[in-house]
RNA sequence: GGCGGGGUAGCUCAGAUGGUUAGAGCGACGGAUUCAUAACCCGUAGGUCGGCAGUUCGAUCCUGCCUCCCGCCA
């Protein structure tokens, strides 16, 4: 993964900055916690290792959510940035420095870059006259009223002076670079869209603002803020102290730079991949070694879901399993680089069969018996014979084969043939019995079997802590102290992984007391953190009206990109929570689009009060700007302003044939139709779509009688979030035309159309 | 629309330069067992390897077409 020189003895890998303008879910931690096992397994390796993570905190957006809720930028951005301190803190993540970009150390260094390309040639000044995406501070290529590929609005002409990188001389010395360094970027598909996109052409790059002052400022002159995307990769040498003078921040600059491994979110790998190599080229600095793309984590969706869909926070899971569930969770079940989908039920799956029953059990009964049967000291082994043979061997394979695998950043491979391990010993020792004396063998050849086989189970043991701590860290160091090792972090500071080797258990070691490890989760367990959660978005609401936590990082763009760059994810962060409150989002856009294009405005009539709430709270969260959805085009400003939401823009929006794809419109036959008791408007039906049957809860029980709905066919979003009402789950809505008394009429068609049918 | 990646057991995924019975883990079922966190151990599950056509002695792995999903770009 990382090309020459990455055996040297000290290792500085960087995570994403997060945007401030979110605060922090599982998706922040994931790459986090990535980074925090890379560096932990590295500084056991006796590697000088500097992880190094932080806040992203200019822009344009931040500026605007601050002024929401009548706070400063910086008190705004302190108070997230605390956030996502806080949260690392408490997930014990060692990391060794915190960058945040409104710090000082931070704007110094961002201005010695700038002046440096300005010095050398590669920034100059320009005009540009265009299409802008004010919501998204977005440049785009076409001719006036060209729609934002972002979001769907309708973009403004603009024309603004600013300063432009020469990032069109680079195309070539890019594309040489790749291909010198193959190991640059990964994964593989992330490789290829990059090369792709460079081979496409580059066109130089607008890196200054004038139209907000939340940044930095572009040296000499004062009226211009940096371009955010120059601000936050800076972060990288920044923190190592380019652009000070003094002594130390030179000397660890000069150790660290450049990096072994930036980990960023696929999202965001053009921006380093490109455009930072192509600054560091520019202004002289050595290339990072590596850039690695993480996929992004998904929340279960749709049919099973049993979740909302909705963002989970990582304290949740904190709360109920412990940071080490969580950091194997994300380690073992998702390949890295690629998407993985998250969900309560596969987390606690993971968490009882691997970690509760197999490793947890696996020391518990090991360490018992040696308690039981020897006093808590280890026994001496005695001659090995083939079944002790046979487990060590298996032990040396995994040694050889996990650091590996660990190194090229397949931790689900790596804990993959470890957990082989785990199994194989529990397999060593139901098969040699210790707790069973058969009758025909002695008192002295059974002592000497239970003495062979409980060291050599405790001795794989403590293979399997050491590798694993890096994962695992909490875990291991009880283990480790059970094992009667001393402290785990202690053994890490001398190298212990380095040495690794079978045989380091001597005879005579005094366990610790047995402790449990990993308690069974019961089976409410998914049921509290479901619950944890909803309370959680339920008060996310509040906060997102008042602008506090809105705009899930990655959806909207939080950087203005260059002209003609249409840059699209804003942030330095994996974000991946953002997809699916994207989608719910586009529901509610919908609408607006059906609006514009029928006659009678269609309205949601599945949603009763609360879902509408729930579609307001996704869009408020998503795009910043709270859209509302329903309304004629003609009466869309005067809908905006009369909505008791605080409206930032009024112009019409508008979605692409992107966007509308994501709802997924079938036809559906309802099945069964009855009132919901105590609901005087609510129907429960039971629709058939063909490929499946499921529960839709409907706002129309004052309109229609349910028996007479049984056999009709009607359009349904198939796609929609669940969403309980009156302890019902509802899974998708019906389409109806809403009459101006409030009276709904179904949607349904003159010609006959198969179950299923998808609307596009 | 262009380029790229995918569609393998209920779930998450491996895999083969094409060759007798396509694998793992989890879940499910049956058995054994009791040192241990109702755990561990043993066994079972028969999935058109997205669809169709072609190349071949033989394809799930090659070719073409189709379909669905995803990403990048326009």
């Amino acid at each position: 993964m990382t090309n020459s020189a990455s055996s040297s003895a000290r290792y500085y890998l960087t995570t994403p900055i997060y945007y401030v303008n979110a605060r922090p879910h599982l998706g922040h931690a994931y790459s986090t916690i990535v980074c925090d096992a890379i560096a932990r397994r590295k500084r056991a390796l006796g590697i000088e290792t500097w992880f190094l993570t932080g806040t992203d905190e200019h822009g344009q957006k931040i500026e605007r959510s601050a002024a929401l809720t009548g706070r400063t930028p910086m008190e705004f951005a302190t108070e997230i940035s605390g956030e996502f301190r806080g949260l690392w803190n408490s997930l014990g993540l060692s990391y060794d420095d915190f960058i945040r970009t409104t710090e000082e150390r931070h704007k110094r260094g961002v201005q010695k870059l700038f002046a440096t390309l300005r010095d050398r040639g590669f920034i100059y000044k320009g005009s540009y006259t265009g299409q802008y995406c004010v919501s998204d501070e977005l440049y785009v290529d076409g001719p006036a009223g060209t729609v934002c590929p972002d979001c769907g609005r309708v973009t403004e002409t603009v024309s603004e002076e600013n300063y432009f990188f020469k990032l069109s001389a680079f195309e070539r010395k890019l594309l040489e670079f790749y291909e010198a360094n193959p190991g640059f970027m990964g994964p593989e598909s992330t490789r290829r869209e990059v090369i792709s996109f460079v081979r496409g052409g580059l066109r130089d790059l607008s890196v200054s603002r004038t139209s907000f002052s939340w940044g930095i400022p572009v040296p000499g002159d004062e009226k211009h803020v940096i371009y955010v995307w120059l601000d936050a990769l800076a972060n990288y040498i920044t923190a190592l102290g380019y652009g000070s003078d003094a002594p130390e921040d030179k000397a660890r600059f000069e150790k660290f730079w450049p990096a072994d491994l930036h980990l960023v979110g696929k999202e965001i790998t053009r921006f380093h991949c490109v455009y930072w190599p192509a600054f560091l080229m520019a202004a002289g600095i050595p290339l990072p070694r590596s850039v690695r793309a993480n996929g992004w984590l998904l929340f279960d969706q749709g049919k099973m879901s049993k979740s909302r869909g909705n963002v989970v926070r990582a304290e949740t899971v904190l709360e109920v399993l412990g940071a080490d569930a969580l950091r194997y969770f994300l380690l073992r079940e998702i390949p890295f680089g690629q998407d993985g989908s998250f969900s309560f039920d596969a987390l606690v799956q993971r968490y009882n069969g691997d970690l509760a029953n197999g490793y947890g059990n696996l020391v518990s009964r090991v360490v018992n018996m040696v308690h039981k049967y020897f006093g808590g000291v280890v026994p001496e082994a005695g001659v090995e014979t083939a079944a002790e043979t046979a487990l060590r061997e298996s032990a040396e394979k995994t040694i050889a084969e996990f650091g590996p695998a660990f190194d090229e950043l397949n931790f689900s491979e790596a804990l993959k043939a470890l957990w082989i391990l785990v199994a194989e010993t529990d397999g060593y020792l139901t098969a040699n019995a210790p707790w069973k004396k058969p009758a025909d063998r002695s008192d002295a050849d059974h002592a000497a079997l239970q003495a062979r086989v409980l060291s050599t189970a405790a001795e794989a043991i403590r293979i399997i802590t050491a590798l694993v701590y890096p994962i695992l860290p909490y875990s291991a160091a009880k283990v480790w102290r059970q094992l009667g090792q001393g402290e785990i972090a202690d053994a890490a500071k001398i190298s212990f992984l380095k040495q690794l080797a079978w045989g380091g258990l001597k005879a005579g070691t005094k366990f610790a007391e047995p402790a449990p490890l990993f308690p069974r989760a019961e089976k409410d367990a998914v049921e509290r953190m479901q619950n944890i959660e909803d309370q959680n978005s339920s008060s996310a609401v509040e906060a997102a009206s008042s602008g506090a936590a809105n705009a899930e990082s990655s959806s909207p763009a939080q950087t203005p990109a260059a002209p003609h760059v249409p840059a699209k994810s804003g942030t330095a962060t994996s974000a991946p929570a953002a997809k699916t409150e994207k989608k719910e989002a586009i529901v509610s856009e919908k609408f607006e689009k059906q609006t514009s294009l029928d006659s009678a405005p269609v309205d949601s009539v599945g949603v009763d009060a609360a879902s509408e709430a729930l579609a307001y709270e996704t869009v408020a969260k998503a795009a910043n700007t709270p859209v509302v959805a329903v309304a004629a085009p003609a009466a869309v400003a005067a809908a905006v302003q009369s909505s008791a939401t605080p409206s930032v823009a009024a112009e019409p929006q508008h979605i692409t044939i992107d966007d509308f794809v994501k709802v997924d419109l079938r036809v559906a036959q309802i099945l069964v139709a009855e009132r919901v008791p105590k609901a005087d408007k609510l129907l429960r039906l039971e629709v058939d779509l063909g490929y499946e049957k499921r529960q839709i809860l409907a706002g129309i029980a004052q309109y229609y009688e349910p028996e007479k709905l049984i056999g009709r066919k009607i359009i349904i979003v198939a796609n929609l979030a669940p969403r309980k009402m009156r302890g019902l789950e509802s899974n998708g809505m019906l389409l109806a035309a809403s009459l101006p008394d409030g009276a709904p009429v179904l949607a349904g068609f003159l010609e006959e159309v198969p179950l299923g049918a998808r609307l596009k």
